[in-house]
DNA sequence: ATTATTTTTAGAATCATTCTAAAAATGACT
DNA sequence: AGTCATTTTTAGAATGATTCTAAAAATAAT
C-alpha cells in the first residue's frame, strides 16, 4: 500500500456518492497537489483487482467507484445516478442456483430519480 | 420501426452473444450492405430507450446488447465475458424492499470463467 | 402536394481510459 | 548503505467507443 493507494482508498471509503476517477482526483488534491490523473487511474486499478473497491460502469458515463461494502443500487435509467439502497443479502440464494464459484454479485435497480420524475 | 430499426432488433433477438455495436454493424451488414455505424448507434439508442433491448456495460469494454427477457449474467471478472444464467424471478422481493417504482433490474455475477481459471 | 418530423449519413469531435517509456520510489538481500 | 529487482509514478501521446454536427433522405401528417 503506497501512500496515494492509502490515500485513494480513503477517499472512496469516505464518500457517499459514487465519484468518477476525474473527481477521486480533484478530492486527492487537497492532500497531493502534485499527483497525476494517470495515478489515480492506476490506483484504482489496483485497487479493483485487490478486490478493495467497486466499480460500477453504466453506459456513456465514467466509472464510479464505491466502498466494497454490501449493498446495492438503484440506477435512474434517464441521468445514470447511482443511490445506495440496502437489501437483503441475496448470496445464499444466488450460490445456490449457480454452478460456478461466485466471487461477488452486483444488483442494480433500474428507475427514474425524483430529480427526473420532478423535471417532466 | 425503420427497417433498421427491425434488422437490428432481429439481430440481437436471435443473437445468444451478447454482441457489441461494432458486431451488430457487421452482421447488419450482411442484409444491408450500405448502412452505417452511426445507424446502428442511433438505433440501439432508440431500441434501447423504448425498453426493447437491454445494454450491458462493463468497464473498460464496449457496450454489449441483449435480448429483453427476463434473465441474468454471469460476467467473468478477468476477461468480461458474458454468460445467460436464468435465476428465479426476484422482482417481488426487490420491489418490496424499494421505496420507488422499479422498472427493472439487473443482476450480476461476479465469477471466473472456465476459460480464465483454465488459463493460469 | 406541402410541411413537419424522424432517420440516415459522413466525418469530425469528444472524452474516459490505457499505453509508453523514462524516472523515481520502494523492497530485498548482502 | 549498496546493488539489483520490482513496483509505482509521471507526462504526454494514443486509443477507441461513442456522440455530435449539419446536411440529405426518408417518412409521416395535414
Amino acid at each position: 500500500m503506497t501512500k496515494y493507494s492509502e490515500a485513494i482508498l480513503e477517499i472512496i471509503n469516505t464518500s457517499m456518492d459514487h465519484p468518477t476517477a476525474m473527481q477521486i482526483y480533484e478530492r486527492l488534491q487537497a492532500s497531493y497537489p502534485n499527483a497525476v490523473l494517470a495515478t489515480v487511474y492506476n490506483n484504482l486499478q489496483r485497487l479493483y483487482e485487490r478486490n478493495l473497491i467497486r466499480r460500477i460502469s453504466v453506459d456513456g458515463m465514467a466509472d464510479r467507484y464505491d466502498r466494497n461494502t454490501r449493498h446495492d443500487h438503484l440506477v435512474c435509467r434517464k441521468c445514470g445516478s447511482l443511490k445506495d439502497v440496502h437489501l437483503c443479502d441475496l448470496s445464499g440464494i444466488l450460490e445456490s442456483q449457480v454452478d460456478v464459484e461466485m466471487l461477488s454479485y452486483d444488483l442494480r435497480i433500474s428507475c427514474i430519480c425524483p430529480r427526473c420524475a420532478g423535471a417532466e
